[in-house]
DNA sequence: CTTGTTGGCCAACGCTCGTTGACTAACGTA
DNA sequence: TACGTTAGTCAACGAGCGTTGGCCAACAAG
């Protein structure tokens, strides 16, 4: 629904090319049934079906499915800094608030879950998220920094928790949670354990 | 690795067949696929292998590729009783516990896990679990029964992310996680879920 | 206009899958 | 011993998959 890309892979890189446009409709089709379906139901076929082009023009651009699939996927969480003394007793919140905001408007995030529990690479990519982007937020604010990665796993169980249930097994229960409800909840959690004293 | 069932589909009913110990045989391999594999990339073909027999008597004996998930999942979570006032007080600990030895000795949790995130019938189990065993435990304890939807599912996502996390992505830091630690800083967050007033 | 390059389609390959049905061996009973 | 039932094997089917290579059309540069 949102415009975050829709042409060059990198924009502003390279010359743009004639097919460009192409290149475009097949990661979005990639992305939307990698969401919907996982790696191994989101056929090659399917996507190129959506996009409206054949199946060797997938190959042709991304070499096979999991080069379409580390091309279709990549995610940058923008996670905000909470190091501020006047944010800091706020964090829990914010990265709640925030975490609502990705997993609502951007699919790439159920693609992504949704692949990483039945393939390896899949895992990996989500390993490398919670290492690159999740930990240093966690770093800068926690007591300890020592016990950063774990602190940062908690809030990662706690937030992929929530996706899961919500956004992935659609949960009746889960689902029908009004946000502000979410945020209420959640919130507390997530602040204690990114920075409440060690139980 | 436990005994809770071995031969036939449901102990002392029905006469004993000479082919108890092979139906048992392909559930317990079909267990083991399922769980590493997801519900796509565990084939009736490896699952008969595993099992030493051909992959015709799978479907003799289970009809299809669903029948056979829908025998060798079956989830009995045995939820301990917390409604007594001297565990009332003590059911975050007590819930956190139970099913962290759940996952650590049943391989048939993550088999469901990571067949529901990719298949409807296994995502429809799990709200099943969630309504038939989670929900009345916590309708008993909590203080307003109309909540006891939402806080079964805040406590859901949890749990479910916790074992998202440590046995499914098996993120390093989650994995390193000791026990005594996961129950430290999960049980006043399962609690508060349980038990707190709504925030 | 010619020619090289790029974008795209088509038909097929080899493979694996779930599933089927015919056939044989072992067993229990009379 | 004879026979129906149960347990199990074997070979094949149709379909869908990822992937490949050859071919044609549109464009850009000389």
């Amino acid at each position: 629904m949102n415009g975050s890309d829709s042409t060059s892979t990198v924009p502003g890189s390279g010359a743009p090319r004639r097919s460009d446009a192409t290149r475009g409709a097949i990661l979005a089709a990639a992305r939307e049934r990698f969401a919907t379906d996982g790696y191994e139901r989101a056929t090659i076929r399917a996507i190129a079906r959506d996009a409206s082009i054949d199946p060797s023009m997938v190959m042709r651009y991304y070499g096979n499915k999991e080069g379409l699939f580390a091309a279709a996927v990549a995610i940058d969480l923008r996670l905000p800094d909470v190091s501020g003394a006047d944010r800091r007793q706020d964090g829990g919140r914010i990265l709640v608030e925030h975490f609502l905001d990705m997993w609502e408007n951007n699919e790439v995030l159920t693609a992504l879950l949704r692949v990483g529990v039945t393939n390896q690479a899949g895992a990996e990519r989500m390993q490398g998220i919670l290492r690159d982007q999740l930990l240093p937020v966690t770093r800068q604010v926690c007591p300890d920094p020592e016990q950063a990665p774990a602190r940062a796993a908690l809030m990662a169980s706690q937030l992929l928790g929530l996706a899961l249930t919500r956004y992935v097994l659609r949960m009746p229960p889960a689902v029908e949670l009004a946000r502000a409800e979410i945020v209420a909840w959640l919130a507390p959690t997530i602040q204690r354990y990114l920075t409440a004293p060690s139980p």
